[in-house]
DNA sequence: ACCTGAACACCGTTCAAGT
DNA sequence: ACCTGAACACCGTTCAAGT
């Protein structure tokens, strides 16, 4: 068979095809990928630039199948909580995607509604112009970093070892994707308990620091 | 030669030379990384398990270097600055070291005094019990996504394809290791004041809760 | 115990050849 | 335009041989 009348292959079957093969636990790799797509390596060539480009077509499938449309909010938290719920669900139901992408540099289609967003909630909730854009950021690593966090075993601290207060508290801790979860919820809540307090500190006038001047106000690292 | 009176290799050798090859911008592969050390590929194999094993010797490196004693904070906050600090330099003057560590299962020296040290910060700081591990982990991931974030490339954004508030907010931005040590002081400026908004909440009770009661809380994932 | 060189299976990429 | 099989350079790993 050479030229089949009706292409075996394109990016999207390529792409699903590798995002199945990654996300049951294998390596991407062309060999196995093209096995699978019933296909000879070179025939992945004539889609997709090589493994690099086989990375490109998974994430174009992902941010197809997760950056849709979200209904509007009516306050700036809902707002940067359903949006970064999103980004979330495609990092977390694809760890293994995501640490791939890390290797190759995305020209990231999908950030530039994501920014926008955040940056007319953040502007919304009345945060100083200045730290709208690392705020973005840190929410950005964040959700980065707790979909990550899924790819670690489940117990990096044998409860024998430890002692005190965390010794009392590691057997009662949740395991896998719930604990997963946690992380994610519990950090969406502290950032955005955060925001609300810097909007605050902001809004009340410099002139009565909450905390010891000489501490407060980062970014002077 | 074979068998040196004195041995040319050692785990920690190994270990130190890989992270310059993988800082350097190259990939960690045993062929160059021998060539560097002036030895056969094979000779690795006496000292390290494979090319997973170099990464462990990496790590091992890693933490003798950073992981160091640190001298008692007087307020939690401090406690928690001062050790998330650590972590972090370990992570962000590393980045491309920390990606590898990804691919590999690291049975985590050092994670011991991380997460007892911030345990017992966060019990004085007054956080219910069952919320210090996954407020633990919330710290963690960030810190292990901001350190990431500086390997992605400075302008995700190009601002002629952005409008509205953003728009205006892009050019003004700071780039590289600025940038990026911006987002970790910010996310840890935030994270801290929601831990302390979090502390009151729980302190005055969990009858007059502070915000919609069908919103906050989290967890319930 | 520690280093070497040769051998092995496997990988990603290229390319001329076929329709 | 799309698929193939062969060829190529390179990778990680193993192992018998040397001291």
């Amino acid at each position: 068979m050479a030229r089949p009348r009706t292409a075996l292959l394109s990016r999207d079957i390529i792409g699903r095809a590798a995002i199945e093969l990654v996300e049951s636990g294998h390596e991407l790799q062309l060999v196995p990928l093209a096995k699978r797509l019933g296909v000879s390596v070179s025939s992945l060539y004539h889609h997709v630039d090589g493994r690099d480009g086989v990375i490109h077509a998974m994430r174009e499938v992902l941010v197809v199948e997760y950056v849709t449309p979200v209904p509007a909010a009516d306050g700036w938290e809902d707002a940067i909580r359903r949006e970064v719920e999103l980004m979330w669900r495609m990092y977390a139901d694809h760890p293994r995607v995501l640490q791939l992408m890390l290797t190759v540099v995305i020209d990231e289609p999908g950030a530039l509604r994501f920014y926008s967003t955040l940056t007319d909630a953040l502007d919304r909730a009345g945060l100083p112009d200045d730290e709208i854009l690392s705020t973005i950021e840190v929410i950005d690593a964040f959700s980065f970093g707790a979909a990550l966090d899924a790819l670690s075993p489940d117990t990096i601290l044998q409860s024998e070892r430890t002692s005190g207060k965390l010794a009392s508290l590691l057997p009662r801790r949740a395991t896998g994707a719930v604990r997963n979860r946690e992380v994610f919820d519990r950090g969406l809540d502290l950032i955005i308990a955060g925001i609300s307090a810097r909007v605050r500190e902001a809004r009340d006038g410099p002139k009565s620091p909450s905390r010891d001047p000489g501490r407060q106000g980062g970014l002077r690292g």
